[in-house]
DNA sequence: TGACATTGTTAGGTTATCCTACTATATTGG
DNA sequence: CCAATATAGTAGGATAACCTAACAATGTCA
């Protein structure tokens, strides 16, 4: 990534930090089931202090991506929501590029996604959208499809 | 990326912005054809000031990347030229599959390879060097080839 | 119910990167 | 050759993210 991104951080910008948080908020509610997501499982989520976690939770505050009540609950707002939602889509599809096309292990896949998830253009998203849909689209019968690749990289490695 | 990833920042670590700089000094030799590199011109490709170069530059020094005269020339130490050859390298990977497999325009593709040049693991860098050695197999015969799915994405589109 | 553990908060630092405003040097054209 | 212009550097400051240490609220269970 571009160090020189963060220079024009106008007030309504959304920063890589605040996308991992509110998708960890995101993901934590998913894990529990429960939307009432606490400091603490932020803080573990994401491998922060809790101090870092109330710092953020209080920039998010301003940004009205969520809500929290003091020495109590962090909830998403709407727009939270949506962010966190479209942060988990991108990382998804990036995710299951990364192993089902790449053939990388789970594990590395994931960290890799998470990188990616924040930096890419909507164009390249859109592409990689695009070419699960085209996958998708019966079996690898020999066009664009990771069979054929991790096969390649298999024969390679002998 | 994620944020917290410049947590462990130990002495030797090359941050992203290192990374950038001496990839920037590189490009700029071979466009002028000199290994004499001014201030100036890395502050106008990075699109940062002059003293932000400058303090990057004594950073560079430091760690023995660049070798700089006072109100002279910056050039590379075998070290940084190195990295900026590794960096370089991954880019150009990077921009091809971006721009052939994925079909984003030169400019998107550009940019997007400059985002994801310094975040993904080695692993993941690999397989795109790997997937490349696939393509260049042969004609678009029906693997894993931009082609196809470009042909894809034009008919999605009508 | 009240002492102790857990959780949340505040205060105050650190680091990396960038900036603006200003000063110092170098180069070059008259 | 030297003054004007362009280039390099310094000083000082901002910001975003992180941290540790210390304190405050909550909640649980003997």
């Amino acid at each position: 990534m571009s160090p020189r991104k963060s220079r024009h951080n106008k007030k309504e910008e959304i920063t890589e930090s605040m996308e991992d948080y509110l998708e960890a908020i995101l993901e934590i509610e998913a894990e529990t089931g429960c939307p009432e997501v606490r400091v603490s499982d932020i803080a573990r989520k994401l491998k922060v202090t809790r101090p870092s976690v109330v710092g953020m939770i209080k920039h998010l505050v301003e940004h009205e991506l969520v809500d929290h009540d003091h020495y109590g609950a962090v909830t998403k707002t709407e727009r939270g929501r949506k962010i966190a939602q479209e942060v988990m889509k991108r990382h998804m599809v990036l995710r299951r590029f990364l192993e089902e096309v790449l053939g990388l292990d789970a594990e590395v896949a994931e960290e890799d996604a998470c990188k990616m998830e924040h930096t890419l253009s909507d164009k390249a998203i859109e592409r990689f959208i695009a070419l699960e849909e085209f996958r998708s689209m019966g079996p690898d019968d020999g066009r664009l499809k990771g069979e054929s690749f991790r096969k390649y990289l298999k024969e390679r490695k002998s």
